[in-house]
DNA sequence: CTCAAGCTTCACAAATTTGTGAAACCGCCG
DNA sequence: CGGCGGTTTCACAAATTTGTGAAGCTTGAG
Protein backbone atom coordinates (compact mmCIF):
# COMPACT_ATOMS: atom_id res chain seq x y z
CA UNK A 1 0.00 0.00 0.00
CA UNK A 2 1.23 3.44 -0.97
CA UNK A 3 -0.57 5.46 1.08
CA UNK A 4 -3.30 5.65 3.77
CA UNK A 5 -6.53 6.14 1.98
CA UNK A 6 -8.06 8.57 5.01
CA UNK A 7 -8.94 12.03 3.58
CA UNK A 8 -7.25 14.03 6.54
CA UNK A 9 -5.64 17.35 6.08
CA UNK A 10 -3.29 17.97 2.98
CA UNK A 11 -0.03 17.83 4.62
CA UNK A 12 1.04 21.44 2.40
CA UNK A 13 1.47 21.83 -1.21
CA UNK A 14 3.52 18.60 -1.81
CA UNK A 15 0.04 16.59 -1.17
CA UNK A 16 -3.04 16.40 -3.50
CA UNK A 17 -6.19 17.13 -1.96
CA UNK A 18 -7.80 14.15 -2.97
CA UNK A 19 -11.28 15.81 -2.14
CA UNK A 20 -10.91 18.14 -4.98
CA UNK A 21 -9.29 15.35 -6.87
CA UNK A 22 -12.74 12.90 -6.22
CA UNK A 23 -15.50 16.17 -6.99
CA UNK A 24 -13.43 16.98 -10.44
CA UNK A 25 -13.22 13.49 -11.54
CA UNK A 26 -17.31 12.73 -10.98
CA UNK A 27 -17.88 15.68 -12.34
CA UNK A 28 -16.31 15.76 -15.48
CA UNK A 29 -17.17 11.50 -15.47
CA UNK A 30 -20.80 12.65 -14.95
CA UNK A 31 -20.54 14.97 -18.28
CA UNK A 32 -18.84 12.29 -20.41
CA UNK A 33 -21.77 9.27 -19.10
CA UNK A 34 -24.39 11.93 -20.55
CA UNK A 35 -22.45 12.46 -23.65
CA UNK A 36 -22.97 8.60 -23.78
CA UNK A 37 -19.86 6.92 -22.57
CA UNK A 38 -20.34 3.94 -20.15
CA UNK A 39 -20.16 5.09 -16.61
CA UNK A 40 -17.49 3.21 -15.40
CA UNK A 41 -15.38 3.93 -18.18
CA UNK A 42 -15.81 7.85 -17.70
CA UNK A 43 -15.22 7.37 -13.98
CA UNK A 44 -11.89 5.37 -14.78
CA UNK A 45 -10.72 7.94 -17.52
CA UNK A 46 -10.97 10.85 -15.58
CA UNK A 47 -9.52 9.18 -12.64
CA UNK A 48 -6.47 8.41 -15.49
CA UNK A 49 -6.61 12.08 -16.29
CA UNK A 50 -6.35 13.22 -12.88
CA UNK A 51 -3.39 10.97 -11.94
CA UNK A 52 0.04 12.49 -11.97
CA UNK A 53 1.70 9.59 -13.88
CA UNK A 54 -1.40 9.27 -16.44
CA UNK A 55 -1.37 5.58 -15.59
CA UNK A 56 -2.78 3.64 -12.49
CA UNK A 57 -3.28 0.17 -11.51
CA UNK A 58 -6.71 -1.84 -11.15
CA UNK A 59 -6.36 -1.70 -7.69
CA UNK A 60 -5.63 1.79 -7.49
CA UNK A 61 -7.97 2.70 -9.80
CA UNK A 62 -10.53 0.55 -7.56
CA UNK A 63 -9.45 2.10 -4.34
CA UNK A 64 -9.89 5.56 -5.66
CA UNK A 65 -13.37 4.78 -7.07
CA UNK A 66 -14.77 2.18 -4.90
CA UNK A 67 -15.25 0.05 -7.03
CA UNK A 68 -14.54 -3.77 -7.52
CA UNK A 69 -12.12 -5.35 -9.29
CA UNK A 70 -14.82 -6.55 -11.93
CA UNK A 71 -15.73 -2.97 -12.54
CA UNK A 72 -12.88 -1.75 -13.06
CA UNK A 73 -11.65 -4.90 -15.59
CA UNK A 74 -14.92 -3.89 -17.77
CA UNK A 75 -14.26 -0.27 -17.72
CA UNK A 76 -10.47 -0.90 -19.02
CA UNK A 77 -11.56 -3.62 -21.58
CA UNK A 78 -13.69 -0.65 -22.73
CA UNK A 79 -11.13 2.22 -22.89
CA UNK A 80 -8.60 -0.21 -24.42
CA UNK A 81 -11.00 -0.95 -26.88
CA UNK A 82 -11.67 2.02 -28.27
CA UNK A 83 -7.69 3.19 -27.90
CA UNK A 84 -8.02 5.87 -25.45
CA UNK A 85 -6.16 3.63 -23.22
CA UNK A 86 -3.28 1.15 -23.04
CA UNK A 87 -2.22 -2.08 -20.98
CA UNK A 88 1.34 -1.99 -19.47
CA UNK A 89 2.72 -4.64 -17.68
CA UNK A 90 5.10 -3.15 -14.75
CA UNK A 91 8.38 -5.04 -14.63
CA UNK A 92 9.01 -6.64 -11.98
CA UNK A 93 5.79 -7.27 -10.88
CA UNK A 94 2.56 -9.47 -12.15
CA UNK A 95 0.16 -5.86 -11.85
CA UNK A 96 -0.87 -4.35 -15.10
CA UNK A 97 -0.76 -0.58 -15.25
CA UNK A 98 -3.61 1.13 -17.28
CA UNK A 99 -2.04 4.19 -19.39
CA UNK A 100 -3.11 7.39 -21.10
CA UNK A 101 -2.17 7.35 -24.41
CA UNK A 102 0.22 10.38 -24.36
CA UNK A 103 -0.93 12.59 -27.78
CA UNK A 104 -4.52 11.13 -25.87
CA UNK A 105 -6.55 13.39 -28.13
CA UNK A 106 -5.05 13.55 -31.11
CA UNK A 107 -5.26 10.00 -31.12
CA UNK A 108 -8.61 9.69 -30.15
CA UNK A 109 -10.07 11.56 -32.54
CA UNK A 110 -7.95 10.14 -35.18
CA UNK A 111 -9.54 6.98 -34.62
CA UNK A 112 -13.16 8.57 -34.61
CA UNK A 113 -12.54 9.03 -38.32
CA UNK A 114 -13.30 4.87 -38.99
CA UNK A 115 -16.73 5.52 -37.26
CA UNK A 116 -17.09 8.52 -39.64
CA UNK A 117 -16.22 6.35 -42.74
CA UNK A 118 -18.14 3.90 -41.56
CA UNK A 119 -21.02 6.35 -41.02
CA UNK A 120 -20.55 7.47 -44.86
CA UNK A 121 -20.44 4.12 -46.14
CA UNK A 122 -23.56 3.15 -45.17
CA UNK A 123 -25.47 6.92 -45.80
CA UNK A 124 -23.81 6.31 -49.81
CA UNK A 125 -25.39 3.02 -49.71
CA UNK A 126 -28.56 4.47 -48.56
CA UNK A 127 -28.77 7.34 -51.19
CA UNK A 128 -28.12 5.13 -53.53
CA UNK A 129 -30.96 2.83 -52.57
CA UNK A 130 -33.11 5.67 -52.47
CA UNK A 131 -32.24 7.06 -56.55
CA UNK A 132 -29.93 10.11 -56.46
CA UNK A 133 -32.53 12.30 -58.08
CA UNK A 134 -35.26 11.96 -55.32
CA UNK A 135 -35.31 14.81 -52.39
CA UNK A 136 -34.90 11.72 -49.66
CA UNK A 137 -31.41 10.45 -51.62
CA UNK A 138 -30.44 14.21 -52.06
CA UNK A 139 -30.98 14.66 -48.71
CA UNK A 140 -29.03 11.34 -47.36
CA UNK A 141 -26.08 12.16 -50.13
CA UNK A 142 -26.05 16.08 -48.74
CA UNK A 143 -25.47 14.23 -44.56
CA UNK A 144 -22.87 11.67 -46.71
CA UNK A 145 -21.32 14.56 -48.40
CA UNK A 146 -20.85 16.33 -44.80
CA UNK A 147 -19.47 13.07 -42.81
CA UNK A 148 -16.68 12.73 -46.05
CA UNK A 149 -16.05 16.70 -45.50
CA UNK A 150 -15.25 16.30 -42.05
CA UNK A 151 -13.09 13.15 -42.67
CA UNK A 152 -11.22 15.27 -44.41
CA UNK A 153 -10.53 18.21 -42.24
CA UNK A 154 -10.04 16.13 -39.42
CA UNK A 155 -6.40 15.52 -40.27
CA UNK A 156 -5.17 19.12 -41.08
CA UNK A 157 -7.47 20.04 -38.13
CA UNK A 158 -5.36 17.69 -36.01
CA UNK A 159 -2.30 18.82 -37.43
CA UNK A 160 -3.21 22.06 -36.60
CA UNK A 161 -3.34 21.09 -32.91
CA UNK A 162 0.08 19.29 -32.53
CA UNK A 163 1.21 22.26 -33.30
CA UNK A 164 -0.75 24.95 -31.18
CA UNK A 165 -0.29 22.10 -28.05
CA UNK A 166 3.89 22.45 -28.80
CA UNK A 167 2.97 26.31 -28.19
CA UNK A 168 1.42 25.56 -25.08
CA UNK A 169 3.26 26.22 -21.62
CA UNK A 170 1.69 22.93 -19.53
CA UNK A 171 2.74 22.82 -15.99
CA UNK B 1 -53.95 3.94 -43.78
CA UNK B 2 -51.86 5.69 -47.13
CA UNK B 3 -50.78 2.09 -48.31
CA UNK B 4 -50.19 -1.28 -47.46
CA UNK B 5 -47.84 -2.29 -45.48
CA UNK B 6 -46.96 -5.61 -47.21
CA UNK B 7 -43.05 -6.19 -48.60
CA UNK B 8 -44.32 -6.35 -52.15
CA UNK B 9 -42.17 -5.61 -55.13
CA UNK B 10 -42.01 -1.99 -55.83
CA UNK B 11 -44.07 -0.83 -58.85
CA UNK B 12 -41.88 0.62 -60.94
CA UNK B 13 -39.61 3.65 -60.38
CA UNK B 14 -42.18 6.10 -59.24
CA UNK B 15 -42.41 4.63 -56.10
CA UNK B 16 -39.86 4.53 -53.59
CA UNK B 17 -38.74 1.16 -52.64
CA UNK B 18 -40.05 0.80 -49.03
CA UNK B 19 -38.13 -2.26 -48.31
CA UNK B 20 -34.76 -0.55 -49.13
CA UNK B 21 -35.50 2.65 -47.10
CA UNK B 22 -36.40 0.81 -44.18
CA UNK B 23 -33.24 -1.29 -44.32
CA UNK B 24 -31.24 1.84 -44.43
CA UNK B 25 -33.31 3.68 -42.10
CA UNK B 26 -32.36 0.72 -39.47
CA UNK B 27 -29.20 0.34 -40.19
CA UNK B 28 -28.17 4.00 -39.91
CA UNK B 29 -30.03 3.90 -36.75
CA UNK B 30 -28.47 1.18 -35.20
CA UNK B 31 -24.59 3.37 -36.10
CA UNK B 32 -25.95 6.26 -34.29
CA UNK B 33 -27.52 4.26 -31.44
CA UNK B 34 -23.87 3.00 -31.27
CA UNK B 35 -22.51 6.34 -31.31
CA UNK B 36 -25.02 6.72 -27.90
CA UNK B 37 -27.77 8.18 -28.81
CA UNK B 38 -31.52 6.72 -27.81
CA UNK B 39 -32.64 3.92 -29.71
CA UNK B 40 -35.92 5.32 -30.78
CA UNK B 41 -34.59 8.72 -31.27
CA UNK B 42 -32.22 7.62 -33.75
CA UNK B 43 -34.57 5.50 -35.86
CA UNK B 44 -36.91 8.80 -35.99
CA UNK B 45 -34.22 10.71 -36.74
CA UNK B 46 -32.90 8.40 -39.44
CA UNK B 47 -36.38 7.95 -40.66
CA UNK B 48 -37.19 11.84 -41.39
CA UNK B 49 -33.96 11.73 -43.32
CA UNK B 50 -35.05 9.40 -46.06
CA UNK B 51 -38.53 11.35 -46.07
CA UNK B 52 -39.05 12.57 -49.62
CA UNK B 53 -39.80 16.06 -47.69
CA UNK B 54 -37.70 15.71 -44.79
CA UNK B 55 -41.15 16.21 -42.83
CA UNK B 56 -43.43 13.19 -40.97
CA UNK B 57 -46.36 13.44 -38.75
CA UNK B 58 -46.31 11.28 -35.70
CA UNK B 59 -48.80 8.99 -37.65
CA UNK B 60 -46.41 8.49 -40.68
CA UNK B 61 -43.68 7.78 -38.26
CA UNK B 62 -45.52 5.34 -36.01
CA UNK B 63 -46.52 3.43 -38.79
CA UNK B 64 -43.07 3.58 -41.02
CA UNK B 65 -41.03 2.42 -37.60
CA UNK B 66 -44.32 0.52 -35.90
CA UNK B 67 -43.99 2.13 -32.96
CA UNK B 68 -46.83 3.52 -30.65
CA UNK B 69 -47.56 7.37 -30.42
CA UNK B 70 -46.50 7.61 -27.47
CA UNK B 71 -42.75 6.60 -28.61
CA UNK B 72 -42.99 8.96 -31.40
CA UNK B 73 -43.75 11.88 -28.93
CA UNK B 74 -40.77 10.88 -26.58
CA UNK B 75 -38.17 10.45 -29.42
CA UNK B 76 -38.95 13.86 -30.71
CA UNK B 77 -39.36 15.60 -27.97
CA UNK B 78 -35.88 14.85 -27.08
CA UNK B 79 -34.94 15.26 -30.97
CA UNK B 80 -36.48 18.87 -30.61
CA UNK B 81 -34.89 18.90 -27.06
CA UNK B 82 -31.15 19.11 -29.02
CA UNK B 83 -32.31 21.02 -31.87
CA UNK B 84 -31.80 18.64 -34.82
CA UNK B 85 -35.98 18.47 -35.24
CA UNK B 86 -38.53 20.98 -35.06
CA UNK B 87 -42.31 20.83 -34.56
CA UNK B 88 -44.66 22.70 -37.02
CA UNK B 89 -48.76 22.83 -36.85
CA UNK B 90 -50.03 21.98 -40.58
CA UNK B 91 -52.12 24.62 -41.40
CA UNK B 92 -56.05 23.52 -41.67
CA UNK B 93 -55.28 20.79 -39.59
CA UNK B 94 -54.40 19.65 -36.07
CA UNK B 95 -52.14 17.21 -36.75
CA UNK B 96 -47.77 18.33 -35.85
CA UNK B 97 -45.15 18.12 -38.55
CA UNK B 98 -41.30 17.11 -37.60
CA UNK B 99 -39.18 18.56 -39.76
CA UNK B 100 -35.55 18.69 -39.96
CA UNK B 101 -33.34 21.59 -40.33
CA UNK B 102 -32.34 22.71 -43.45
CA UNK B 103 -28.83 23.60 -42.47
CA UNK B 104 -28.91 20.53 -40.29
CA UNK B 105 -25.82 19.44 -39.66
CA UNK B 106 -24.32 22.99 -39.33
CA UNK B 107 -27.13 23.64 -36.57
CA UNK B 108 -26.03 20.72 -35.54
CA UNK B 109 -22.69 20.56 -34.78
CA UNK B 110 -22.51 24.74 -33.90
CA UNK B 111 -24.93 23.77 -30.77
CA UNK B 112 -22.25 21.04 -29.78
CA UNK B 113 -20.16 24.06 -29.26
CA UNK B 114 -21.64 24.34 -25.97
CA UNK B 115 -20.88 20.96 -24.63
CA UNK B 116 -17.47 21.80 -25.25
CA UNK B 117 -17.40 24.74 -23.53
CA UNK B 118 -19.44 23.08 -20.13
CA UNK B 119 -16.48 20.24 -20.51
CA UNK B 120 -13.86 22.77 -20.78
CA UNK B 121 -15.21 24.74 -17.89
CA UNK B 122 -15.01 21.75 -15.55
CA UNK B 123 -11.54 20.47 -16.62
CA UNK B 124 -9.99 24.39 -16.00
CA UNK B 125 -11.91 24.20 -12.44
CA UNK B 126 -10.01 21.32 -12.48
CA UNK B 127 -6.94 21.58 -13.25
CA UNK B 128 -6.85 24.45 -11.42
CA UNK B 129 -7.62 22.43 -8.23
CA UNK B 130 -4.90 19.82 -8.67
CA UNK B 131 -2.43 22.64 -8.97
CA UNK B 132 -1.35 24.09 -12.28
CA UNK B 133 2.63 22.79 -11.72
CA UNK B 134 1.77 19.28 -10.76
CA UNK B 135 1.88 16.76 -13.65
CA UNK B 136 -1.95 15.81 -13.14
CA UNK B 137 -2.92 19.35 -13.37
CA UNK B 138 -1.12 19.83 -16.52
CA UNK B 139 -2.61 17.12 -17.86
CA UNK B 140 -6.19 18.30 -17.13
CA UNK B 141 -5.23 21.39 -18.37
CA UNK B 142 -3.95 19.84 -21.60
CA UNK B 143 -7.23 18.83 -22.15
CA UNK B 144 -8.96 22.22 -21.27
CA UNK B 145 -6.69 23.15 -24.25
CA UNK B 146 -8.01 20.70 -26.41
CA UNK B 147 -11.65 21.67 -26.22
CA UNK B 148 -10.73 25.33 -26.19
CA UNK B 149 -9.03 24.50 -29.85
CA UNK B 150 -11.74 22.99 -30.81
CA UNK B 151 -13.98 25.20 -30.35
CA UNK B 152 -12.24 27.95 -32.13
CA UNK B 153 -11.87 25.71 -34.77
CA UNK B 154 -15.31 25.12 -35.08
CA UNK B 155 -16.63 28.36 -36.71
CA UNK B 156 -14.71 28.66 -39.28
CA UNK B 157 -14.62 24.45 -40.06
CA UNK B 158 -18.71 25.24 -40.40
CA UNK B 159 -18.15 27.58 -42.67
CA UNK B 160 -16.11 25.98 -44.70
CA UNK B 161 -18.29 23.23 -44.54
CA UNK B 162 -21.03 25.81 -45.58
CA UNK B 163 -18.87 26.98 -48.65
CA UNK B 164 -18.38 23.33 -49.93
CA UNK B 165 -21.97 22.10 -49.43
CA UNK B 166 -23.14 25.22 -51.82
CA UNK B 167 -20.76 23.67 -54.68
CA UNK B 168 -22.49 20.39 -53.89
CA UNK B 169 -24.48 19.03 -56.79
CA UNK B 170 -27.49 17.49 -55.12
CA UNK B 171 -30.63 15.44 -56.87
C1' DC C 1 7.02 -27.58 -9.22
C1' DT C 2 4.31 -25.14 -6.16
C1' DC C 3 2.46 -21.06 -4.43
C1' DA C 4 0.06 -17.06 -4.71
C1' DA C 5 -0.96 -12.32 -6.68
C1' DG C 6 -3.87 -10.43 -9.60
C1' DC C 7 -6.71 -10.22 -13.80
C1' DT C 8 -10.79 -11.96 -16.02
C1' DT C 9 -15.06 -14.41 -16.49
C1' DC C 10 -19.46 -16.04 -14.86
C1' DA C 11 -23.98 -15.92 -12.91
C1' DC C 12 -26.85 -13.27 -10.50
C1' DA C 13 -29.29 -9.28 -8.18
C1' DA C 14 -30.35 -4.59 -8.48
C1' DA C 15 -31.23 -0.56 -10.81
C1' DT C 16 -32.25 1.91 -14.97
C1' DT C 17 -34.11 2.42 -19.22
C1' DT C 18 -37.45 1.54 -22.73
C1' DG C 19 -41.81 1.22 -24.87
C1' DT C 20 -46.60 0.43 -24.25
C1' DG C 21 -51.74 0.97 -23.28
C1' DA C 22 -54.78 3.87 -21.28
C1' DA C 23 -56.28 8.04 -19.54
C1' DA C 24 -55.98 13.04 -19.61
C1' DC C 25 -55.52 17.04 -22.21
C1' DC C 26 -55.88 20.54 -25.96
C1' DG C 27 -57.98 23.04 -29.51
C1' DC C 28 -60.77 23.05 -33.53
C1' DC C 29 -65.18 21.97 -35.73
C1' DG C 30 -69.94 21.73 -36.07
C1' DC D 1 -71.03 23.71 -25.77
C1' DG D 2 -70.46 18.91 -26.89
C1' DG D 3 -67.75 15.90 -29.88
C1' DC D 4 -63.55 14.49 -31.78
C1' DG D 5 -58.84 14.07 -33.91
C1' DG D 6 -54.45 14.22 -32.25
C1' DT D 7 -50.75 14.60 -28.82
C1' DT D 8 -48.83 14.16 -24.36
C1' DT D 9 -48.54 12.23 -19.76
C1' DC D 10 -48.74 8.47 -16.51
C1' DA D 11 -47.97 4.07 -14.43
C1' DC D 12 -46.48 -0.19 -15.29
C1' DA D 13 -44.20 -4.37 -17.37
C1' DA D 14 -40.43 -5.99 -19.92
C1' DA D 15 -35.93 -5.89 -21.25
C1' DT D 16 -31.44 -4.29 -20.97
C1' DT D 17 -27.62 -2.65 -18.52
C1' DT D 18 -24.73 -2.33 -14.52
C1' DG D 19 -21.87 -3.76 -10.83
C1' DT D 20 -20.82 -7.36 -7.58
C1' DG D 21 -18.96 -11.64 -5.28
C1' DA D 22 -16.88 -15.69 -6.13
C1' DA D 23 -14.63 -19.00 -8.84
C1' DG D 24 -11.11 -19.84 -12.44
C1' DC D 25 -7.11 -18.91 -15.01
C1' DT D 26 -2.48 -17.08 -15.95
C1' DT D 27 2.02 -16.06 -14.83
C1' DG D 28 6.01 -14.64 -12.17
C1' DA D 29 8.65 -15.81 -7.91
C1' DG D 30 10.97 -18.83 -5.11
Amino acid sequence: MLKTDGDGPADAASRRDEGAVSRFVERFAAQLTDAGMQRMAARVFAQLLASDGGAMTSAELGEALRISPAAVSGAVSYLTQVHMVSREREPGSRRDRYVLHNELWYETFTRRDQVLTQWGKTLREGAAGLGAHSPAGARVAETAAFFEFMQGEMLGLMDRWRAHRATLDLG
